[in-house]
Order: C-alpha cells, then structure tokens, then sequence
DNA sequence: AGCACGCCGACT
DNA sequence: GTCGGCGTGCTC
C-alpha cells in the first residue's frame, strides 16, 4: 500500500503529491485527509503532509515510509480536497496553503519551524507543542513521535492539554438528573403554588430527565430550584464545560419574529431552492428591512430538513449583538468562528462542527471551509464587503468558494447586502443570480432617516474648528439636550499617530518602509506597521536637532479633542484603532454606549457596521470625502456603502433618525445618491461609468505585483512581464501600469503593480502559469511576484 | 526549503 | 592541484 502526499514546502516544484509506503504499523490508520510526518529529501528531514490519495499498485521504486500518522481521524473530509483542486485553477497558490487554511491554525502551527531530527526544542517550543500540563517533555522530536506523543494521536490528550493553557475559561455547569421515586413522595404544601407547577411538569417529563440547573431556572424560580434540590429531588452532577459553551451562558432562546409579504416570499423562494441545484440568490433589502430574519427562517427550514448552515458575516460586525440572534434560535446547534478566539477555541468550535455536534456555523470569512456535511443553506450577510477576500495567500473569494460548495451540497446560497457589489447587482441583471429585493422597513413604524448634505465650503474660514460645521453642532446639542445618543463617523482608513517637528516638518518614518512610524504609547516605542521595525520616542529631531518635536494624534484624536473642548460636557467614546487594540475592547466599548454611558460615539468604519443602538437618533459623518479621492475605481462604490450604512444607524426604533453628511463634493454622485438613500440609482449611474472606463463587471481584472528591493530593477522586471504578457493574451486584453503601489516601499522591497482587464482570455490561465514559471529562474531569486484574481483592493 | 552536484576562478 | 563560490536541479 502507498499513500499520495502533499508536503508542506510551497514552492511551485513540491506542489504535487509524493508517494510513499504505508508501514504494516500505520495500515488502517492511515486515510485519505489525515496528517502525516515524512522523511524528505537527502537528509529525510520530518516534514508535515496531507494524504491525498491511498493505492495498492505495484512496488515500482522503493518508496520510503511514512514516519507517523498525526490523526486517528482524517482532519480533511472528500469534499474539502475536491474543493482545493477546483480553487488552485483560479487562485494562484499552492495546494498546501490551501489545504492547511481548511483546518483550524493549531493544527499547522508550531511544526513549520520546529520539525527537524535531532533539533533542540527550547523548553518554550516544547510546551507550546506538548502541552505544558501533560507529563511528559521533549527537547528532541524524533523522540516524541517515537514514544506517540499525545499531540492529536491520542485525542483525549489533547483535550486536556488545552484546557490546561487555558484555564480561565473552565466553568462546571449543574446537570440535574431527576429522581422521581423522591419527586413523587414529596410533600408540598398547597399554598406554594410555584413548587406545585414544577413538581407538576416534572412529573410529566419522559424518563430519565435531566437538564442543566440554570435552564431550570429560567423555567421556574432560582427559589423553586433551591427547595428542590434541597429535598434532594436530583442527582446533581458537575460537568465542565467546554471553553467555547460561555457563549451560550445568558442567552435566552427566542422565538421567530412575524414575516411581512416581502420577506414570507424570499423564504419560500429560498427555502424551495434547497436540496436543488439552482443560481445563487441576490437579497437586496434596505437597512431595517430585516434580512437577518430571512436568513433565519431558511436556516430553520434547513434544519428541519435534517440538513445544516453556513453563515458567513463581515469579521468586524461579527459582535456578541450579532451572534446572540443566532445562537438565541438554535441553541447549542450554532458554533461560532471569528478572530477573537484563541487557536485552542477555534480547534473546539472546529470539533463541534466535524463531530456533528454543530449544524449552524457562523462565521467570517475562513468559515466557508468548515467540514460541515449536508449543507442547506449558505449565507453571506453583507455581501459587498471587501474583507470576503483574503489579502494574502491563498487570495480566495469566500463568494466563489461558496459557489463551489453550494453546487456540490445542492444548497441554496444567499448573498445579502442593502447596498451590494456591483459586480454582484449587475448577475442579478442578467440572471446569473436570482434576485429578491426587499423594500420596506420590517418594522412599519420606524422612517427612514433624514439626511441632510452640508458643503463644507459654505463655512470655509468661520468655523472654528477643522472637523464640525456649525449646522452638525448644532444639532449635536440639541439631541444631548433630549438625552439621545450621537454617533460621529469619521472616515479615515489605517491613518494614526505620529511624531513630527515643529520646526522643520521632519516625520519620523521607517528606514525600510515609505511610511510614518506609529506611535505606540503603552510601549512608549515608535513601531513600523509593514515590518518589525521598533524604535523610542525620540526628544530631539533626528533631523534638526529640535525640542519641538511632538505627537501628532490620529485623526480621531484631533476630533476627539476639538468636540470635547466645543461641548465639555458630553461623555464622548472615541473608538478607532488606537483605542480597540486591546482583545475586547471593541466590546466593552460598544457596550458601555449601548448602557448610554456615553453620548457620543466617535469612531472610524467600524463603527458603521452593524450595531443596533435604539437610542441613537442622528448620526454624522465629518467627512465624507476621504474615501472618494482614493485611486481605486470602487472608491465611489465604497463611499457610498459606508454613507448608506452609517445612516442605517440612525432611528432605528420609534425615534425617526437624523444623518448628516459635511462633505466638499455635494454633488458627487455617490453623496447625492446616498443621500437618497438610493441604491438602484446608484447602481445604474455607476454602471455607465464601469462600462466607459472598462471596469468589472465589464471586465474582469488580475493584480500582478512584483517586489524587490532594487528599484531599477523591479521597472525593468515589470515591464519584462508586461511585454511577456502582451504576447500570450489577445489585443483585446488592456494593461494599467506598472506603477508604484502607493506605499512604494515596505520591508526594503520595492512594490510594482500590473492591472489586466480583459473580457475572454482563453490563454489567460496559461500565461500566467507561465510568469509563474519565469519567477522560478534564477536570475528572478530576488523578485516576488503575486497574482491577485480579481484584486478587491487596487492599492 | 535544504541539500548535493558541478562548474569555475583563486589559493595554501 | 584543491578549496569554496554559486547556479541548477531534485526531493516519493
């Protein structure tokens, strides 16, 4: 027997499986989907790889064997290995980084750089692979794999060595199993009417019964439980719980909301789409129209199928406010994936799913690849969101690969959005996708905001201050007065503070990167945010020699200050990336707003996404502009997203809401669209332009870039490349560039950058297989070049 | 990636 | 004559 391997080295000449021997000690363990550790090369230095495939041919070559088996059970299922085959034709990366972005991080960390025979592992590297707690310690692998180490061998292991590393989030929950010889003979006085009702519905529960004493509480009264165990009514068992189970503490189930005409019919179309091949499904519904409830409802419709679901959720409004909708409907079915677990609970999460434990999973982006079997229904909320494709390798589009997975599960796949992609609302044009709009409000009561457009250049010189304009203060106070909140968004992307001299306007930027360095004061050290470049706050200019060297704030901060100097009586949050580096601290802020703890919330983006603060009746943005100047073609496109979706934040209760806009454009067509609130209007006026300037959808487009840390030399490579190009596509493919990326420079490496548009290239894949080839040479060794399929940021 | 092989100029 | 620089190619 031989198995099929994919090693884990990317690099373009490994990219294909190897074979080896199944050792008669491995035969039966060993299955397509499991990790193993083979010898490599001359040295057979240990490597980490996936099988993918298991034979009986003939002994052709001598094959070497198969060292270890890592999983007793495949960490990879069929479809998650068809899948990475289908995805390496469009994305250009190698089949391990995709492989190894399907299963959770603690299965591929710590051995990239550890396995080797003979290596020495610091006390540090063997606790982090080894667990701590467990009672053995290694300081050389080859040992450890001998002696069958706990790590995923032996599964129990690993379970403990996890909880061992994280203690704090243990908990013992009650389980109550029912004695009813005791239940029966118990004497309850009749006045205690409460006692009686719980003594009556446990009698008529199926035997044996059991349930979670805090359950029992929210049933009956803390004090009727009390009295109840006291009389020794229930066999009390503690159970810990598993780390990830917290979140269903203090969520009370809730029941299914009343769907308005619109909604019922985008229900039963979807739901009818289940378990059949069909178009994916455009749902294009106002804020406030209630597409969540949509989703829902599906879900539950899945469910009742016998089947599961994906929910797929921007990372950053992927709140508790967010989750608890779901998790409130379907219980202990939902499993959770974002950003903010550690390794150790995304690997619990993953389990609940792989086990079958989880049938609802909702998550951002890389919870497309979940293992769950018998897909119903795949939801991707907010579908115009950049941050569904994957900056770095592998360059997935969730949507595409959501494409595939709801083709093999017969699943119906919904994208949601009030303001979609382009791209997206143009297939819903022509078919491609089936289209369901929703257009009223899900509660009739609530109106759509007011919005009101304010030309910055009306108060150009009065005003005293850079950020607010006398009309948005003005109404700012008058809602303070009324005891309403506020929300303030500033828009302003990844710009934060720096330190610059008053005297010559030096700016303290990094030495190996085209960027200011950012200040960081709880290290009281100037970071570099592109590489690991770390310095102290300088006293003196390194330029001039000045004292007057000071921090600039970011521009939060500046606005922070001039608002709380124009109105020093209101509490003001100010949430932007300074403020939420800490883990949870996004939370704690929404949080403490959401308790009206403070009046005014000032933030960035993320603010604008998705929180539901009743209370909040107007809603400002200083600057609408900053996003529109961007060199990006979707910089209208995103603009006026945010402006839409941040005026979604205003009255969403019975309170009617007010949205300011203080722009320098009035009249650009994404602030008067917005506006409106008109995304159909929007949509068809920005068309013209993608079609005018061949633009996606018309087109469709690949980002190369190339790096390296001579400047001449990248120019000359790039327009090696393009050249190179230009011969294998048709005439009908256009070129933009090479130009300089807009931070030209990070890490000593020059960036370039290739834009093709194109409507059919059947050579496409061709070509730049052959780049990819070409990057292979020799005289290439320094240059790295990527290939961004449908690139989601230009710049 | 990491290692060996091999070709070339420079050296005790 | 040999040491070591680096370009090239292979790893089941």
């Amino acid at each position: 027997m031989q198995a099929q391997i994919i090693i884990d080295i990317p690099l373009m000449q490994t990219d294909k499986p190897f074979s080896y021997h199944i050792p008669e000690r491995l035969s039966g363990l060993i299955q397509v989907g499991s990790r193993v550790h083979v010898p490599f090369g001359k040295a057979n230095r240990l490597l980490q790889g996936f099988v993918v495939g298991i034979s009986d041919e003939a002994e052709t070559d001598v094959l070497k064997d198969i060292r270890e088996v890592l999983d007793l059970e495949p960490v990879l299922n069929q479809e998650q290995l068809a899948l990475a085959d289908k995805m390496r034709h469009k994305i250009f990366s190698y089949k391990i980084t995709l492989l190894k972005s399907m299963i959770p991080n603690l299965l591929n960390s710590h051995y990239d750089k550890i396995l080797r025979p003979g290596k020495k592992l610091s006390p540090e590297e063997s606790e982090t692979i080894f667990g701590g707690a467990s009672e053995q310690r290694f300081s050389d692998l080859s040992e450890a794999v001998q002696k069958q180490l706990p790590y995923l061998i032996k599964e129990e292991k690993v379970e403990v060595d996890y909880l061992a590393q994280d203690k704090k989030h243990i908990k013992l929950i009650d389980y109550l199993t029912l004695k009813p010889e005791v239940l029966e003979t118990l004497d309850i006085s009749k006045r205690a009417k409460k006692r009686l009702e719980a003594k009556e519905w446990l009698l008529t529960q199926a035997r044996p019964f059991s349930i979670k004493a805090s359950e029992l509480r929210k049933r009956y009264s803390r004090e009727v439980v009390a009295f109840l165990i006291d009389k020794d009514v229930f066999q009390l068992q503690q159970v810990e719980m598993q780390r990830s189970s917290s979140y269903f503490e203090d969520i009370t189930s809730s029941s299914f909301l009343k769907l308005n005409r619109e909604q019922s019919h985008a229900v039963s179309e979807i739901c009818a789409a289940i378990g059949h091949q069909s178009p994916p499904f455009l749902l294009e519904g106002i804020t406030g129209s209630g597409k969540t409830e949509v989703y829902l409802h599906v879900i539950d419709q899945a469910l009742r199928m016998g089947k599961t679901a994906i929910v797929l959720v921007p990372e950053i409004s992927l709140t508790p406010q967010m989750t608890t909708r779901f998790i409130s409907r379907f219980g202990e079915q939902v499993a959770i994936m974002h950003s903010g677990l550690s390794d150790g609970e995304k690997f619990d999460e993953w389990r609940k799913i792989k086990s079958g434990q989880a049938k609802v999973v909702v998550g951002a982006r890389s919870a497309i690849f979940v293992p769950l079997e018998n897909i119903g229904a795949i939801i991707i909320d907010e579908e115009h969101e950049a941050s569904y494709k994957q900056e770095s390798n592998p360059r997935y589009h969730a949507r595409d690969v959501a494409i595939l997975r709801a083709e093999t599960h017969s699943a119906a796949l919904v994208l949601g959005s009030a303001t979609p992609s382009i791209e997206t609302r143009a297939r819903a044009s022509k078919g491609r996708y089936r289209f369901l709009q929703l257009k009223e409000r899900a509660n009739p009561h609530a109106q759509m905001p007011s919005v009101q457009v304010v030309d910055f250049r009306d108060y150009l010189g009065q005003q005293e201050s850079s950020n607010f304009t006398p009309v948005l203060l003005e109404k700012i106070q008058e809602k303070l007065a009324r005891k309403e909140q506020v929300v303030l968004l500033l828009n302003r992307r990844g710009y934060s503070s720096f330190v610059m001299c008053r005297e010559c306007g030096y700016v303290d930027e990094c030495p190996n990167c085209d960027i200011s360095l950012t200040l960081h004061m709880d290290t009281k050290t100037m970071n570099c945010h592109y590489c690991d470049f770390q310095k102290k706050i300088p006293h003196q200019c390194p330029s001039c020699g000045s004292e007057s060297i000071r921090y600039y704030g970011s521009g939060t901060q500046k606005a922070y200050d001039e608002l709380q100097e124009l109105l020093p009586e209101a509490r003001i949050l100010r949430m932007d990336v300074d403020t939420t580096r800490r883990k949870g601290a996004h939370e704690s802020l929404l949080k403490a707003f959401g308790n009206h703890e403070a009046d005014i919330l000032l933030g960035t983006q993320m603010i604008a996404k998705g929180l539901d603060f009743p209370n909040v009746t107007l809603v400002g943005v200083l600057n609408a502009d900053t996003s529109l100047n961007l060199p990006d073609f979707r910089a209208s496109e995103r603009t006026f997203q945010l402006l839409t979706q941040v005026s979604g934040r205003a009255g969403r209760a019975e309170k009617t809401g007010e949205v300011i806009i203080q722009t320098y454009n009035p009249n650009h067509y994404a602030i008067t669209f917005a506006q409106k609130q008109d995304f159909e209007g929007f949509y068809h006026y920005e068309m013209q332009l993608r079609q005018k300037m061949a633009y996606p959808p018309y087109y469709f487009t690949v980002g190369i870039t190339l790096s390296h840390e001579d400047e001449q030399v990248v120019i000359r490579k790039a327009y090696d490349v393009l050249k190179g190009l230009r011969g294998h596509l048709s005439s009908q493919a256009r070129f933009l560039g090479p130009t300089p990326k807009p931070i030209a420079r990070t890490r000593n490496q020059f960036h370039y950058q290739i834009i093709i548009k194109y409507r059919f290239e059947d050579h496409l894949e061709t070509a730049l297989n052959a780049l990819l080839e070409w990057t292979q040479n020799a005289e290439n060794r320094k240059l790295r070049v990527t290939i961004d399929n449908e690139p989601q940021n230009m710049m």
